[in-house]
RNA sequence: GCCCGGAUAGCUCAGUCGGCAGAGCGGCUCACUCGUAAUGAGCAGGUCGUGGGUUCGAUUCCCACUCCGGGCUCCA
C-alpha cells in the first residue's frame, strides 16, 4: 500500500499508510495525543479527525485545551443544544449557532402560542433543555460530515426557513459555507429513530456547518451550563423577528468550568452597581428616573478628586476652561444638525413663552456641549494666533437613551462629560491629534489604567453621515497617524463614526481583562461649516477652522463605575474618600486617637476616628469592608510612645510605628498615585 | 424600543395554594472597656414598587405603568 508523508509543526515528517486520517496521525504519535485530539488542522484548515490525508499535508493536531480545541467543543456543544431544543418543543425551528468568547448560543423560534404568536423559552425551560442535552451527550451520537448539492439541502431543511436563507446566501452564518451548489452539513444519527425527525430524509438532527466538531458527543462535550435566554434579533436587525437565544457556556474539563464561574462569581463582586451600594457611594432613585445618578458623599468625594485632577492636568496642557447651560433653544441644534441627524437621542423639547397665537419657543436638553463651544469660538473674531483654542468643560448632557440600554454608571441618560473641543487650523490637526492621543494616554495611566487599546471608527455606507468623502478622508487619515504614532493595536469599526467625522477611541482593560470604551477623539469639519466659522490667518484672509472633539473620562459617571470595577472598590490611597481610620483600643485612648486624627487633617489627610462602643475586631472588620486603606490601632503602648499599630489593607499589621514615618509614608503614596 | 425575569424592612432574602407579614445584617438604647475581620440583651422599622380590575376579602390572581437585572438593537 502506498504511504503518504506528513509534516508536522516541529519540523519532523511521518510516514502512514494511503488512507489514514488526522486521528491516525495523532494515534501514531503517542496514545496520549490520540485520546486529546479533537481536531486537526491540515495546511491550516481545520479539519474533522476523520479527515483523510493526503502525501505531503502539513498537519497540526488540535487539543481540547488549546483555543481551536476549545472553539470546536462550544460549536458542537452548541449543536447539542440545538438537537435538544428541537426534540422538545416540536414545530421549533433554528437560526444560527456559534461558539462565543467562553461558549456558544444557539438561537431559535418556537411555534406559535395559542395567542399565535410565536412561544418564548423561560428560564425554567433550560433545565429541560440541560437534561435532554445530557442524554444526547450520553448516547455517543457521531458527528458525521457530509456535502449536499443545495437543491437537496433545501428539501432537507424545508420546514426550516432561517436555514434556507443560509443556504440561498441571503443570510450569514459565522459556521456555515454555502459554496456555490454544494452546502457542508454534519448530522447526528440517533442511537434510535426520532418519532418526528424535523428534516427530510434523516432520522435524528442534522444542520448546516463548516465544521469541524468532535468526533461524537461524548467525546470532550459535557463541561457546559446553560447561562441564560435572551431575545435577539434574526440576522441582528431590529426590524426582523425577535428569535429565542439561549446562551451557555462549555470547557474542556469540569474544573476549567469550575474556574470560569467562580470568574464569574468574583466579577459580580466588584460590579460597581453592587459596591456602590455596600460604599455608600452613589445610588439611582427610582423617584428620579432611569438612567439618572446621585452621588453620596463618600462617591462625590472620589469623583471630586478624578475631576480636580483632570482640572489641574487640562489647565498645565494649554485648555481653559468654560461654562454651558443645560437646555437651549432648539435653533442651535438645528443648526449643529443634532435635530436632523441626533434627534431620536433627545429628550423631547419643551414650549415655553408662548406669543399672542399660544405657538412657543421650543427648548432642548443638551445631549452634547459642542454647540456652546462653537458659540463661544464664534463669539469674536478669531487669529491664527489663538489656535489651537482649547476650551474645555464638564458638562452634563441628557441624552434619551432606549429604556434596555441603561445600565448603572456606565450607560446612563444624565451623564458629565470632561469635554474639550480644540479649534485648530487643517494643518495644525494632525500634530494635535498626537500630542492629545499622547495626553489622553499618559492622564488614563494615572488613574491606574495601562492596558490600552484603539478603535478607529470611520464613516460607513449608511446615509447618517454629513459631508464630503474628501473630508472624512482627510480627517481619518490625521486620526490614523496619531494612532499609529502611539505604537498602540488600532482596531477598525467601520461604520462606527459620529455623524460629523471619524474618531478614535480609547479601549482600556481594567483589573480582570475586560475592555472599557473610554476616551474618544473626533475630528470634526462640519459643525465649522454649518456654523461658518472662520478665525484670521497671517495672510489676511478667512479661514475655516478644524474641530476636534474630545473626553477623556468619556463621561464621568462611565469612569467612575471603570475605577470601581477596577480597583473592586478599593481606591488608591489617593483616591479614597477615608483613608486613614484611627481606632482607640479602650475609651481611654479616645483623646490620643482624636489628636492623631486632627495631625492627619492637618497634613491633608482623610482620617477619621471610630471610637471603643464596640470591640475593636468588630471596628476593623466594619473599617476592612469599607476598604479603608490604613486603620491604625492605638492603645496604652503608643499613647506612652507616640506611635500607631498599622493595619494596612492587603498587608502586614506593624506595631509601634512612629507617627512621622506613617504620615511621611502615606503623604508619599498619595504624591506618587499608588497603591 | 424588543424578548425573558424580577420588585416584600435601610441591605440580602424567606413567605402567603386569596384570610391581620418573617429572618439575618444594618439602625437606636442599655450593659460590656476590650491590641488587629462579627460581645450580649432589648427596641424601633413594612399602606409587600404605583395605579386600576376581579373578589366578601388582593402583598398573593388579571391589566397598565414605573424601576431594576440578563440579552438584542443602539452607545460615552
Amino acid at each position: 500500500m502506498a504511504a503518504v508523508t506528513i509534516s508536522l509543526p516541529d519540523g519532523s515528517t511521518r510516514s502512514l499508510p494511503a488512507g489514514a486520517t488526522v486521528a491516525d496521525l495523532a494515534a501514531s504519535i503517542g496514545p496520549r495525543l490520540a485520546k486529546a485530539a479533537v481536531i486537526g488542522t491540515v495546511d491550516g484548515v481545520e479539519r474533522d479527525l476523520d479527515w483523510t490525508l493526503a502525501d505531503g499535508d502539513a498537519v497540526e493536531i488540535v487539543t481540547a485545551e488549546s483555543p481551536r480545541g476549545l472553539y470546536t467543543i462550544r460549536h458542537s456543544t452548541a449543536h447539542v443544544l440545538a438537537q435538544a431544543v428541537l426534540d422538545l418543543f416540536p414545530g421549533a425551528t433554528f437560526a444560527i449557532g456559534p461558539p462565543v468568547e467562553d461558549g456558544f448560543y444557539y438561537d431559535f423560534s418556537l411555534p406559535p402560542d395559542a395567542d399565535g404568536r410565536p412561544a418564548t423559552l423561560s428560564s425554567e425551560d433550560l433545565e429541560r433543555i440541560d437534561v435532554r442535552m445530557r442524554e444526547i451527550i450520553a448516547e455517543g451520537q457521531p458527528f458525521v460530515r457530509d456535502e449536499l448539492p443545495s437543491d437537496r439541502a433545501r428539501e432537507v431543511f424545508a420546514a426550516h426557513p432561517f436555514k434556507l436563507e443560509i443556504i440561498d446566501g441571503a443570510a450569514e452564518d459565522p459556521t456555515s459555507v454555502t459554496e456555490a451548489g454544494t452546502v457542508r452539513t454534519y448530522e447526528n444519527p440517533p442511537s434510535r429513530p426520532k418519532e418526528h425527525p424535523p428534516f427530510a430524509g434523516y432520522p435524528g438532527f442534522i444542520d448546516l456547518c463548516r465544521g469541524p466538531h468532535v468526533p461524537a458527543t461524548n467525546r470532550f462535550l459535557g463541561h457546559f451550563e446553560l447561562m441564560r435566554v435572551a431575545g435577539a434579533y434574526w440576522r441582528g436587525d431590529e426590524h426582523r423577528p425577535m428569535l429565542q437565544r439561549v446562551y451557555g457556556t462549555a470547557w474542556a474539563s469540569k474544573a476549567d468550568l469550575d474556574a470560569h464561574l467562580r470568574r464569574l462569581e468574583e466579577a459580580a463582586a466588584r460590579d460597581h452597581r453592587k459596591l456602590g451600594a455596600e460604599l455608600d457611594l452613589f445610588s439611582f432613585p427610582d423617584e428620579i428616573g432611569s438612567g439618572l445618578a446621585v452621588f453620596h458623599p463618600k462617591g462625590g468625594l472620589v469623583r471630586r478628586l478624578l475631576e480636580d485632577y483632570s482640572r489641574r492636568r487640562h489647565e498645565q496642557a494649554g485648555y481653559e476652561f468654560v461654562y454651558s447651560p443645560h437646555i437651549t433653544k432648539a435653533g442651535l441644534f438645528e443648526t449643529s444638525g443634532h435635530l436632523q441627524w441626533f434627534a431620536d437621542g433627545m429628550y423631547p423639547p419643551m414650549e415655553l413663552d408662548p406669543d399672542s397665537a399660544g405657538k412657543g419657543t421650543e427648548y432642548y436638553l443638551k445631549p452634547m456641549n459642542c454647540p456652546f463651544h462653537i458659540l463661544i469660538f464664534r463669539s469674536r473674531m478669531r487669529s491664527y494666533r489663538e489656535l489651537p483654542l482649547r476650551l474645555f468643560e464638564f458638562g452634563t448632557v441628557y441624552r434619551y437613551e432606549k429604556s434596555g440600554v441603561v445600565h448603572g454608571l456606565t450607560r446612563v441618560r444624565g451623564m458629565t462629560q470632561d469635554d474639550a473641543h480644540i479649534f485648530c487650523a487643517r494643518d495644525q490637526m494632525a500634530g494635535e491629534l498626537q500630542s492629545l492621543l499622547g495626553f489622553v494616554l499618559d492622564l488614563l495611566r494615572d488613574y491606574g489604567l495601562d492596558d490600552f487599546h484603539l478603535e478607529l471608527s470611520t464613516r460607513g455606507e449608511a446615509e447618517k453621515f454629513a459631508g464630503s468623502d474628501e473630508d472624512w478622508a482627510d480627517a481619518t487619515d490625521a486620526l490614523r497617524s496619531a494612532a499609529d504614532a502611539s505604537g498602540l493595536e488600532l482596531v477598525p469599526d467601520p461604520g462606527g463614526a459620529a455623524y460629523y467625522g471619524p474618531k478614535i477611541s480609547v479601549q482600556a482593560r481594567d483589573a480582570i481583562g475586560r475592555t472599557w470604551q473610554m476616551s474618544t477623539l473626533q475630528v470634526d469639519t462640519q459643525l465649522p461649516q454649518r456654523f461658518d466659522l472662520h478665525y484670521v490667518g497671517a495672510d489676511g484672509q478667512r479661514h475655516r477652522p478644524v474641530m476636534i472633539h474630545r473626553a477623556l473620562f468619556g463621561s464621568v459617571e462611565r469612569f467612575f463605575g471603570v475605577l470601581v470595577e477596577h480597583y473592586a472598590g478599593a481606591f488608591p490611597t489617593w483616591l479614597a474618600p477615608v483613608q486613614v481610620r484611627v481606632l482607640p483600643v479602650r475609651d481611654d485612648h479616645d483623646a490620643y486617637a482624636s489628636r492623631l486624627a486632627d495631625r492627619f487633617r492637618a497634613e491633608g489627610l482623610r482620617a477619621d476616628v471610630v471610637h471603643a462602643e464596640e470591640k475593636l475586631g468588630n471596628r476593623i472588620r466594619r473599617a476592612k469592608l469599607e476598604k479603608v486603606p490604613y486603620v491604625l490601632v492605638v492603645g496604652d503602648d503608643d499613647v506612652e510612645h507616640g506611635t500607631v499599630g498599622v493595619n494596612p489593607r492587603g498587608g502586614d499589621v506593624e506595631r509601634g510605628v512612629a507617627v512621622d514615618e506613617f504620615v511621611a509614608r502615606v503623604r508619599g503614596e498619595v504624591a506618587a498615585r499608588v497603591a
